[in-house]
DNA sequence: TCAATTCTTGACCATGTGGTCAGCTTTGGC
DNA sequence: GCCAAAGCTGACCACATGGTCAAGAATTGA
C-alpha cells in the first residue's frame, strides 16, 4: 500500500486533491472567523459542499485540519521571509518587507486572521514555531538593522519594535478588516487603497527611523 | 419591586455586584482566548468559581453577557477618546493619543483581545458602533489633522491610515502578547518594556510624520 | 474484465452545549 | 420574628459537537 501510493501524502489522486483544496479553503474561513474551538466540522464541511464525514475521511480529526491550516500558514509566511545581510540597502529592505507583509494580508486574508486568532488564543499551536524559527529570524534581522544603525544609516531605534509595528500596522488591513471597512465606509478594499497604504506605511516608517527611501514617494 | 429596588440596575446589592464582577472578568477572559462561539458557560462559571445557573441568573443568556462586556469595553474606549481641536499641538495630541492607547492594551488586555476577537469575527455585534460612533470619531479627528497639515504643523498624509497605523501599533502588544513574549524570550511585559515600546512609537510616528514631539526623547 | 483500492455517506455514539425550572436558603427592612 | 425579595443550584431538556463504523459505490491499474 505504501509502495502503490508512495507519493500520495505529497499529491495523491486528482480526487483527492479536489476535495482537500475545497476542505482546506472552507475551513481557512471558519477557524479563522470562529476559532478553533468555535469552528464546528459541520460548517466547514457545509461550505466544502461535502457531508461531514467525508472532511474526516481527508483530515483524520479536527485538530489535525488545524495544524494542516497552520503549517500552509507558516509555510507561506516562510517564503516571504528571504534573507537580508546589513550590504543591503536599508530602504529598499525596508521597503520590500513592509510591501510583502503588506500583499500577505491582501492575498491570504483568511490565512492572516486564523494566525491571529491563533495567537490570540495564546498560541497553543505555535509556542514551538514562535520560540523556535521565528525568533531567530527575527534576532537575524535585528541584528542587521543594529549595525546599519551604527553606520548611520538610520537612526538607532530598536529593531524589534520596529518589526512588530510593521507586522502589526500591515496584519491590521486582514485582521482587522471588518473595522477597516466600517470606519472607511467603503464595501471593500481595492488594489489601489492596498497600494495607498503600502505607500503611506512606508513613508511614514522609513522617515521615521531616519532612512532614506529609494525613491521618490508622494 | 421596581420601587423598592430602583437603584438595581445602577449598582446593585452587595452580593449581586461582588458576583456579577467576578463573572464579568472570567467571562472577558474566555471570550477573549475562545471567541464567543468557543467560549462555554460551563468553563466561565468555574472561572468564576460559581454553578452554572449562577451565570445564567445574574447574566441571563450567552449572549446578553457578551454584548454587556462589548459595551463596557466600548465604554472604556469612550471614556479614553478625549476631544482635540485644530489650536491643540499636534504632537502633544499624538503622543498622548499613542499613550493612552498603550495604556488601554496595558490595563486591559482581555479587554481589548475581546474587542479583537469580535472584529476578526467580522464584527457582527459592533457593525453599528463602527459604522456609527466611531466612524464620526475618526474622521472629526481626520479633519483636524488635515488642518494641521494645511498649516505646515505635520505632512499631509492621510489622516485615517494614520489612525489605523497608532491603533494597530498599539493594540498589538495586547492581541499579539503571546507572539510578542515567544520573540522577545521575555516571561511578560513590564512596565518599564510598555514605557520603552511607548517611546519607540511616538518618536516614529511623529517623525514619521514631520511632526516635532514636545520633548527630546532618546 | 476484475479485483484492489479509494471514496462516500448515513446511522450512530458519548459528551458538551445553552438554557429552564422548581424548590430551596439567605438576606434585609420593618 | 416576620416575610417578601433576592440568591442559589441540581436536575433536566433539546440540540450540536467531534468522531466511529460498516457497507456500499466509484475508480483504478493490469
Amino acid at each position: 500500500m505504501a509502495k502503490a501510493m508512495q507519493y500520495s501524502e505529497q499529491e495523491g489522486g486528482a480526487i483527492r486533491q479536489r476535495n482537500e483544496k475545497a476542505i482546506m479553503a472552507a475551513a481557512e474561513r471558519v477557524f479563522a472567523r470562529h476559532g478553533y474551538r468555535g469552528a464546528s466540522l459541520q460548517e466547514i464541511a457545509e461550505q466544502a459542499g461535502l457531508p461531514k464525514s467525508n472532511v474526516l475521511y481527508y483530515m483524520g480529526s479536527k485538530r489535525k485540519l488545524y495544524v494542516r491550516l497552520l503549517e500552509r500558514m507558516m509555510a507561506r509566511w516562510n517564503a516571504m521571509l528571504d534573507d537580508i545581510s546589513a550590504e543591503d540597502d536599508p530602504a529598499e529592505v525596508l521597503s520590500a518587507f513592509i510591501r510583502s507583509k503588506m500583499q500577505m494580508s491582501r492575498r491570504h486574508p483568511e490565512g492572516s486572521r486564523l494566525f491571529a486568532s491563533e495567537i490570540l488564543g495564546g498560541a497553543p499551536f505555535l509556542q514551538e514555531y514562535l520560540r523556535g524559527e521565528l525568533r531567530e529570524w527575527v534576532q537575524s534581522r535585528a541584528a542587521v538593522f543594529r549595525e546599519w544603525a551604527d553606520r548611520g544609516l538610520m537612526d538607532p531605534v530598536d529593531p524589534v519594535w520596529l518589526i512588530f509595528l510593521i507586522w502589526s500596522s500591515t496584519q491590521h488591513y486582514a485582521d482587522f478588516e471588518a473595522q477597516v471597512l466600517g470606519i472607511t465606509g467603503r464595501e471593500a478594499l481595492g488594489d489601489d487603497d492596498l497600494e495607498e497604504i503600502t505607500r503611506f506605511l512606508t513613508r511614514v516608517v522609513l522617515k521615521g527611523c531616519g532612512v532614506r527611501h529609494p525613491e521618490p514617494v508622494t
